[in-house]
DNA sequence: GTGAAAGCGCTAACAT
DNA sequence: ATGTTAGCGCTTTCAC
């Protein structure tokens, strides 16, 4: 049997109400009973029953994760990281997170998350695109939302975004910076707001740069940014163009087709071409050379959007906030001067 | 404001003893009051809450989930499906899972996971190897523990396993009904039970087939079984026996280095060197040629578990079950006939 | 500054 | 077969 308030109220000599108010640092509480109070605790090793909190206060502390399990399975560990900093984060604010998948083609029969149906959290996270019927469907019940590297179609929710803009500007400089003249674009999905956005960025830079943004540099014909499809868009871009010395593309997945595809060509990396990718999601170990990129921080994207939905239900904020995170030049060797 | 169970009660005309009998399928209910109480339970979309089922249960209704940081964030998506498999089965079972990592260096110094000390959970499922510590801090609580691909020293727990010798044989009697004589094997960290395992399948498939077993085909000096690894691996092996025509990988991980090492030194895959792996975890389109190997029922694994102490937490049965999930060749590209 | 007591939503023993 | 009620562990109002 676990201990409960009630020992610990017996033990220290008070009344459990007491004890409740030491817990929740009440001000009209003596110091003295307050140290005896909290001394117990301490050595009782007492824990409130979070089942009974809940049942008063109508709050769960725990806090709903929704991602798509394509989102969730594949090989990057993007969104992983995105989750555990959630965890992290929620160990300080004293709640729990509990983690769903959906379909990514979640459609009228498919239920919502469980937590939701139950009522068994006080907020949700939403993570990565996810269908537009989730959102509706979610927006009938009053939980606070906070999305993690998306931007809803209506604006009013909070989120945590990737400063996409400036990563593809850091990239590009970096490979201006080493001498490249002809530098190409890939991406694929570039109807998605962050791959579309790193391109913005490639071309600011370059224009910056006073160098010719040229269509037989940007390649964005592909419909995903995985890795073969990164190869094929190497070898569209390349047949074509012969001047390239330098590829940035919108990921690391695709930047790692992009290297397979120059190695069967015979072209050596990075001495005859240079290679950027996106993300900082794959292993230095697992490619030869190790990939320049981009670092993006999910592991504290994942804490701040915890930060926020806590903050958001703390203090009874729910006007909606945005936050931008920093991106950072991870430098490998993928690129070198020319 | 949530519907409660004497929201229902009202509406039925009945008392909320009766409405909690009837979700708990209690059979002195008439037929009549349960199928109208069900009805209006439906019509109203009431949802028990969890908190006051929890307290005056005493049960929480989560299961809480441990594996060491290392092994979530790996790239190869393991242990991710395997906690997907417990988040699956869960729904079934009305139960939450609670994920909580820790570091591989687990030591005095760390506190348990907080599900532990919260007594938030109802029982605990752990994945892959955790630290000995762990576990002796764990069994001072009085929480059932399911291990899954992991055997605690202590063997009275309940733990699902994968059949890792019938995997060796699969995979080693493969490349021998191909027609290969000079067989390979190479893994990481032998001392591990499920590396062993899987040599040991090598070397029974080996002799049933009356090849002869030679310390110059079997080579597990790497300490971990990792991409480089197998590439190094590869290289010792492949200097001194020049007549191997196929290689057995313990591992995904360490058959893609085989693979980079062969590639290296010019030798075609599968036309000169055939390469097996195991575990199934890299996608089909991030290698060339698609990976030969042997598929472990990852997910399955997961829901297994979550069925485990289902049973365990339902029905009292405290007595330890030991389940080994069944392994399943997948043939791709990476073999072919002599 | 501290205590008594009501009540959160539910289960289960007991009453009818 | 159904209803009444105590009580699970906690928060919070109100009294002292």
């Amino acid at each position: 049997m676990a201990i409960t308030i009630k020992d610990v109220a017996k033990a220290a000599n008070v009344s459990i109400a007491t004890v409740s108010l030491v817990m929740h640092n009440h001000r009209r509480i003596s110091k003295e009973t307050k140290v005896k109070v909290l001394e117990i605790i301490e050595q009782m090793n007492y824990r409130p029953s979070r089942s009974a909190r809940g049942l008063v206060s109508r709050r769960t502390g725990n806090i709903g994760f929704i991602l798509t399990n394509d989102h969730f399975l594949r090989t990057e560990p993007f969104y992983t990281h995105i989750f555990i900093g959630t965890e992290i984060e929620a160990r300080e604010n004293d709640f729990y997170v509990l983690l769903n998948t959906i379909n990514s083609d979640f459609n009228e029969r498919d239920q919502l998350p469980r937590f939701i149906l139950d009522r068994n959290i006080d907020g949700v996270i939403i993570a990565g695109k996810v269908p537009q019927l989730l959102m509706e469907k979610l927006s009938h019940y009053n939980f606070p939302v906070v999305y993690i590297d998306f931007i809803p179609a209506n604006k009013n929710y909070s989120t945590v975004l990737v400063d996409n803009v400036m990563g593809g500007r850091l990239a590009t400089n970096h490979l201006i910076d080493l001498g490249h003249k002809n530098i190409a674009f890939i991406g694929g999905d570039i109807g998605h707001p962050s791959i579309s956005d790193r391109l913005t960025g490639y071309m600011k830079a370059i224009e910056s740069a006073n160098l010719p943004i040229s269509p037989d540099l940007i390649e964005t014909s592909e419909n995903y940014p995985a890795r073969t499809n990164g190869y094929n868009a190497a070898r569209k871009l390349l047949s074509v163009n012969k001047n390239i010395t330098a590829i940035f593309a919108c990921n690391d997945a695709m930047a790692l087709g992009v290297i397979q595809y120059l190695k069967d060509q015979g072209k050596r990396v990075p001495q005859d071409v240079s290679v950027m990718g996106f993300d900082d999601v794959v292993s230095e170990s697992s490619v030869d050379p190790p990939l320049c990129t981009v670092r993006v921080p999910t592991m504290e994207m994942g804490m701040e959007a915890m930060k926020l939905i806590s903050t958001l239900l703390k203090e009874y904020e729910f006007y909606p906030k945005k936050i931008m995170m920093p991106v950072e030049l991870v430098v490998r060797q993928s690129t070198q001067k020319i």
